[in-house]
DNA sequence: TCTGGGGTCCTAGGACCC
DNA sequence: TCTGGGGTCCTAGGACCC
């Protein structure tokens, strides 16, 4: 057996943890430059409000029904998260992080009613940080996957816990569930499944699963085979990351060469901190501009580039030259310049890879990073690469809360 | 004025090998 | 007239997730 806990409504959740005032309200929470809706809680859901909306374009129903609006605050979500993940590794000896807000359980040879074990565990994550969770239990993560929905949709029947334990319930549970929801058939199989008058869950189980594998590759038809009770999909190790983006929408339109370089370097050094975070250095960067894709007038004009690198680094300095010279090698003048990113990917292991006999990465460079990185853990963020990055711009974060968790000045003050 | 960010996996097709 | 066969590796692009 498989258990599924996922936060309820998390970002919202964390900013009512810390204002408990708003637990009855609605709430949502921006995208970085406070751009998108990217958290609702259920009072918000039930305005109607979509998820991606644009802020905007919904300022006057923000306004008219007193929603409280964030700007995403990312260190204290990382940091409940861990709380959340911390006190959940406690249930079971195999667990698999899946995502900020949620992480599956490896239940098998417990010995214990796991739907009582389920409430405990969504008691205690109430009590110790005061974000709600759902539980979902099934002999396969899929329908773990969805006996968690039903956890939720139906919470006060289920308690916010729900089992799959018998053949009826997963029956049950299949033909409850549109196709659409099921995790992994996304919006473009979803289409092509309901035209075919595939509608449920239970429909698709009940496909061909050769006519599955074909048309939905070989992880459609493993899908269909683990919602079947047959378990494939099994637990993973948290490896370390394949790849590692900074990408950003601009709060304006970048013309010139400089701005963008200022940002692009800045955006390869954030990736490069975390490389070495992780002990990789890479062997290839992406990097890549776009136009305004929502100023049709204006001339659209998007590239990215793919730079293989002579050698394999996780320095700053070098990470920085490369994703500039490939910046560029694309750049056109006059386009007005909404959107940027660094990818970097090609990982091998700092401590093993193979040296090459002509070009290395600069041996210097390993002492100056390590202790560049440790006087930022320390004094959070003091030390940069002085000619490239002069933090000219700014993001829109009108209405940021505190970081509560993680910055001492943000500590929540209670009067005596 | 304003429209998110960070990941994973799979496949088809081209380049190349003997 | 007529032009092999069997592989591997790599990459771009497309699907998906939260």
């Amino acid at each position: 057996m498989y258990a599924l806990v996922d936060c309820n409504n998390f970002y919202a959740s964390c900013e009512r943890v810390f204002n408990p005032s708003l637990n009855t309200k609605p709430i949502v929470v921006l995208s970085n430059n406070d751009g998108c809706v990217i958290a609702r809680s259920n009072e918000a859901k039930a305005l109607g409000i979509p998820m991606g909306a644009p802020a905007f374009e919904h300022k006057e129903l923000f306004e008219k029904n007193q929603v409280h609006v964030f700007s995403a605050n990312f260190p204290l979500y990382g940091d409940m998260s861990n709380r959340v993940m911390n006190i959940l590794s406690n249930y079971t000896p195999n667990q698999e992080i899946y995502s900020i807000d949620e992480c599956f359980l490896d239940m098998s040879g417990m010995m214990v009613d796991l739907q009582s074990y389920g409430i405990m565990m969504r008691t205690q994550v109430l009590q110790w940080t005061g974000i709600p969770v759902s539980v979902g239990v099934a002999p396969t993560k899929s329908l773990a996957k969805v006996a968690n929905k039903i956890a939720k949709k139906f919470s006060e029947r289920t308690g916010g816990c729900y089992v799959i334990d018998t053949e009826e319930k997963r029956i049950k549970a299949l033909k409850w569930l549109p196709v659409d929801d099921i995790w992994g058939v996304g919006r473009q199989y979803a289409k092509k499944l309901r035209a075919m008058g595939v509608n449920t869950a239970y429909d698709f189980c009940n496909l061909d699963n050769n006519w599955v594998k074909k048309h939905m590759t070989v992880v459609g038809a493993r899908l269909q085979d683990d919602l079947n009770g047959k378990a494939v999909i099994e637990m993973e190790v948290l490896e370390k990351k394949q790849s590692i983006a900074t990408t950003r929408t601009f709060e304006f339109d970048y013309k010139s060469y400089d701005q963008l370089r200022e940002r692009i370097s800045t955006f390869a050094s954030t990736c490069a901190e975390k490389l070495r975070k992780q002990q990789s250095m890479c062997n290839a960067i992406e990097v890549f501009i776009a136009s305004n894709r929502f100023k049709a007038q204006n001339e659209q004009y998007g590239r990215s580039i793919h730079l293989k690198l002579p050698f394999p680094t996780n320095s700053s300095i070098e990470i920085i030259k490369f994703a500039t010279a490939g910046l560029k090698s694309i750049y056109k003048e006059n386009i007005g310049y909404k959107r940027a990113g660094v990818i970097l990917m090609d990982f091998v292991p700092e401590d093993e890879y193979q040296q090459s006999l002509f070009f290395n990465s600069n041996p210097k460079h390993k002492a100056l990073m390590e202790t560049m990185d440790k006087l930022n853990d320390r004094f959070g963020d003091k030390v940069r690469i002085s000619t490239l990055d002069q933090k000219t711009h700014k993001m829109r974060q009108e209405r940021l809360s505190n970081k509560f968790t993680t910055n001492i000045n943000d500590i929540i003050k209670v009067k005596p």
